[in-house]
RNA sequence: GUGUCCGUAGCUCAGUUGGAUAGAGCAACGGCCUUCUAAGCCGUGGGUCGGGGGUUCGAAUCCCUUCGGGCACACCA
C-alpha cells in the first residue's frame, strides 16, 4: 500500500501538470500550521523562478485544477504561494480500511529484503552489566525488531568480550583460590569436569579483586598476561576453564537481558573467532596489506580526503598478542563466511568513532567484505545523572544494570499500589511490565547519538512523554473494547466510518502516518521517531476520548465506527511498542 | 594542537532534511469527574533557536566566523 503522502503527492502532481507545470513540484507534506490546514504543498514557490511567474498565480491555477478531486476536499492558495489542503473524509476512511485489511497496516518496503547482522551486546564475560549496556541492548533490540518488521532478515549477536586480558585475570584469580584444579595441570589429558568450579557470584568477586591486584602487584600482572597468552594460544586447560567462565557468565547475562526483553540469536564472542586469527593474519601479510611498524603489525587505512590523521589499523601488538581490532576483523571474516550478510550494524559507545572508521576501512581494503557489504556503525551517547555527568551510584561506583532495573520496578510497584486497587500479585506483575516499558521508552525516546539524562522519577511518571503514559492509553482502549464486547458488540465486525468531528479526523489522520514513520525509523536507524509517533497517536486518542462518548453513543453504526477506529489505534500502538521492545498489560 | 559532535523555554527534549506565528513534556498557575480508567483532558504564562556575518522570496536547519562544552587522537575495549 502506498503511503498517504505519496498518494496525495501524486494527486497534486497531476494538478500541477494539468495547469502546465512540472509535476515534481507537487510534493505534499504534513501541515506545520494545523490551525490552517491538514496538509500543504509549497511547490508553487519553488516553481516561481523556473516559470518566471508569481507563486500566488501558480498556486491559484493549481488549486483550480483540484476542484472535484477524489482526495482533496479543500485546496486554498494562500500568500505568498502556499497551497493549504484538507483531505476528504471519504478518502481517509478508504485509506484506513486499507490499513486494516493489509498485514502490517499496508507497510511496503519496495526494496529487496536484506540480511543484517546486528552486533549489540558488548557485554564482558565475568563482569556484571552496567548502565552503559542498557543503551546498546535497548537500541539494538529495537533496530532488530524494526528491521524484522519491515521484512529484513536479522541476526542479533551478543558479541561477548571474552578474549582479552580480563580472561587472564579471571583465570589467574581462580588459580589463586583453587591452585589444585585440574585445569592448571598441563600434563592432564583427560576430560574436564562438567561442573564449573565457581558460580556467577564467585566470578563477580574474582574479577574486580584480580583487576585491582594486578595494578599493585607486578608479579600477578605478569601471571595474568601469561594466562591470557596461554588461553589465547589454545592451551587445553586454559581454554576449558575459559569456556566454563563463559558458560556461567552467559547464563547470568541471558537472564538480565531477558528482563529487558532483549534476546540474541547468537551468543558468539571474541573467543569464537580466536582460531581464525592466525589464518587472517597470514592472509593479510601474504597479500601485502599488513606490515610491521614500531614492532606492531598494522594496515594503513589513510585516505587522501581525510581531514585529520587516521592512524593505521593495528592487527597485532608488538608482543604478538591480538587485540580488539584483531577479533573484530576476524569476526567480520567469520560472519561473511557463515552468513554472507548484506549489512552489519554495530552499536557501541560513540567514543569508538575513529576506531570503527579504521576497522571498516581495513575490512574493505583487505577485502574481508565484498564492496556491496554495508558496514554501519551507530555510536550512542552516554547515560548521565541529573548532574550531567556519567550515571553513578550514590557512592560514586558503577551502577549495575540489575540494580537500575530492580529500582525501577520497585518504584513502579509503589506507584501502582498507591494509585490503584490491585492485588499484590497482580501489582507486582504489572509493575514489572510497566517498569521495563518506562526504562526502554525513556532511553529510546532520545536520539541514539546524544547523551541523555537518566531521571527515574520522570521515566516512571504516568504523565507526559513516557512509557507508562503510552501503556495507560493502550489499557484504556482495551478496556473500552472489552466493555463493548461484554455489551454484545462484535469488535471484529465493526466497520470504519467517515470521521465527522475534528477529534475523530485528527486521530484518523494520525494513524495514516504509520507507514512513513516506520520507513524513516528503519532507514535512519531511529527508534525515537517511533516513540514520537506513538506519543502523538496516544495524545490524539486521549483527545478524542474526551470529546466523544463512545459506549453511550446511540447510533449503533456510529458506535461501531468508533470501535473500528479504536481497534486500529490499539493495533498500531501495539505493533509500535512491539518494535520498541515492550508490551502493554490488559489492566493497570 | 588537530579532528569531531553538540549548544533551542527555568528543567528534559522534538523540530518532518530550506517554509507561514519555533513545538511538546515537566515544573508554575487556572478550569473540567453522579456517564467508557482524572495515571486523563482543556487553558494561561514562559524564547535575541549561544553570538556575529553570509547565501535567498524565506534559515533553528545550508556556508563562514567566533564563544562555550563533550569526546577522540596506534600497542585498552
Amino acid at each position: 500500500m502506498k503511503k498517504l503522502l505519496d498518494l496525495l503527492t501524486e494527486e497534486m502532481g497531476k494538478a500541477f501538470e494539468a495547469a502546465g507545470y512540472d509535476k515534481a513540484l507537487g510534493k505534499v507534506g504534513v501541515s506545520n500550521r494545523p490551525d490552517l490546514c491538514e496538509f500543504q504543498c509549497n511547490g508553487a514557490m519553488a516553481g516561481a523562478k523556473q516559470y518566471h511567474k508569481a507563486p500566488m498565480m501558480i498556486a491559484g491555477e493549481v488549486a483550480e485544477k483540484l476542484a472535484g478531486s477524489r482526495a482533496f476536499a479543500e485546496a486554498a492558495a494562500v500568500a505568498p504561494g502556499f497551497l493549504n489542503l484538507k483531505v476528504r473524509e471519504s478518502f481517509v476512511k478508504e485509506y484506513l480500511e486499507g490499513m486494516r485489511r493489509e498485514p502490517k497496516f499496508g507497510y511496503e518496503s519496495g526494496k529487496a529484503p536484506k540480511k543484517i547482522i546486528i552486533d549489540y551486546g558488548g557485554a564482558n564475560v565475568a563482569k556484571p552489566l552496567h548502565v552503559g549496556h542498557l543503551r546498546s541492548a535497548v537500541i539494538g533490540e529495537s533496530l532488530k525488531r524494526i528491521n524484522r518488521y519491515i521484512g529484513n532478515e536479522v541476526i542479533g549477536d551478543a558479541h561477548l568480550g571474552d578474549w582479552g586480558l580480563q580472561m587472564g585475570l579471571v583465570i589467574s584469580g581462580v588459580q589463586e583460590r583453587q591452585p589444585d584444579l585440574v585445569y592448571f595441570d598441563e600434563t592432564y589429558t583427560g576430560e574436564y569436569p562438567k561442573e564449573a568450579p565457581f558460580t556467577i557470584s564467585d566470578l563477580e568477586e574474582i574479577y574486580p579483586a584480580a583487576s585491582a591486584k594486578q595494578k599493585e602487584d607486578p608479579q600477578f600482572h605478569a601471571k595474568a598476561m601469561e594466562a591470557t597468552y596461554k588461553f589465547q594460544s589454545g592451551v587445553r586447560g586454559y581454554r576449558a576453564l575459559g569456556e566454563k567462565i563463559r558458560e556461567v557468565s552467559v547464563e547470568d547475562l541471558r537472564k538480565n537481558y531477558q528482563s529487558l526483553n532483549v534476546e540474541f540469536d547468537l551468543w558468539n564472542g571474541e573467543s569464537s573467532v580466536g582460531d581464525l586469527i592466525p589464518e587472517m593474519v597470514d592472509y593479510m601479510k601474504e597479500k601485502g596489506y599488513a606490515y610491521i611498524s614500531e614492532g606492531a603489525l598494522v594496515v594503513d587505512v589513510k585516505e587522501d580526503t581525510d581531514t585529520k590523521e587516521v592512524p593505521p589499523c593495528m592487527i597485532l601488538k608488538s608482543d604478538g598478542a591480538s587485540l580488539y581490532n584483531t577479533t573484530d576483523l576476524a569476526t567480520i571474516l567469520d560472519r561473511m563466511r557463515q552468513y554472507q550478510p548484506d549489512q552489519i550494524i554495530y552499536l557501541t559507545d560513540k567514543r569508538q568513532d575513529l576506531y570503527f572508521v579504521q576497522v571498516f576501512r581495513c575490512a574493505r581494503k583487505t577485502k574481508l567484505v565484498t564492496p556491496e557489504t554495508e558496514l554501519t556503525w551507530i555510536g550512542f551517547g552516554t547515560v548521565n545523572g541529573k548532574d550531567g555527568k556519567p550515571f553513578k551510584t550514590r557512592s560514586g561506583g558503577v551502577m549495575r544494570l540489575e540494580t537500575l532495573i530492580s529500582d525501577t520496578k520497585a518504584e513502579m510497584y509503589r506507584k501502582i499500589l498507591e494509585g490503584r486497587e490491585m492485588s499484590e500479585e497482580e501489582a507486582r506483575k504489572v509493575a514489572d511490565q510497566v517498569a521495563v516499558a518506562a526504562l526502554i521508552y525513556g532511553d529510546l525516546s532520545n536520539q541514539a547519538s546524544k547523551d541523555y539524562i537518566f531521571d527515574l522519577d520522570r521515566f516512571t511518571s504516568f504523565e507526559g512523554d513516557t512509557g507508562p503514559y503510552i501503556l495507560y492509553t493502550i489499557v484504556r482502549i482495551k478496556s473500552i473494547l472489552s466493555k463493548y464486547a461484554e455489551q454484545g458488540g462484535a469488535v471484529e465486525k465493526a466497520a470504519l466510518r467517515e470521521p465527522d468531528s475534528a477529534a475523530e479526523k485528527a486521530l484518523a489522520l494520525q494513524l495514516t502516518a504509520f507507514q512513513a514513520v516506520m520507513e524513516s525509523a528503519a532507514e535512519e536507524n531511529a527508534p525515537h521517531k517511533i516513540c514520537a509517533f506513538v506519543y502523538d497517536l496516544a495524545n490524539s486518542f486521549n483527545h478524542f476520548y474526551h470529546e466523544v462518548k463512545i459506549l453511550t453513543e446511540e447510533d449503533e453504526k456510529k458506535k461501531a465506527g468508533f470501535i473500528a477506529l479504536l481497534t486500529l489505534t490499539k493495533d498500531v500502538l501495539t505493533d509500535c511498542i512491539g518494535v520498541l521492545g515492550f508490551e502493554a498489560p490488559d489492566r493497570m
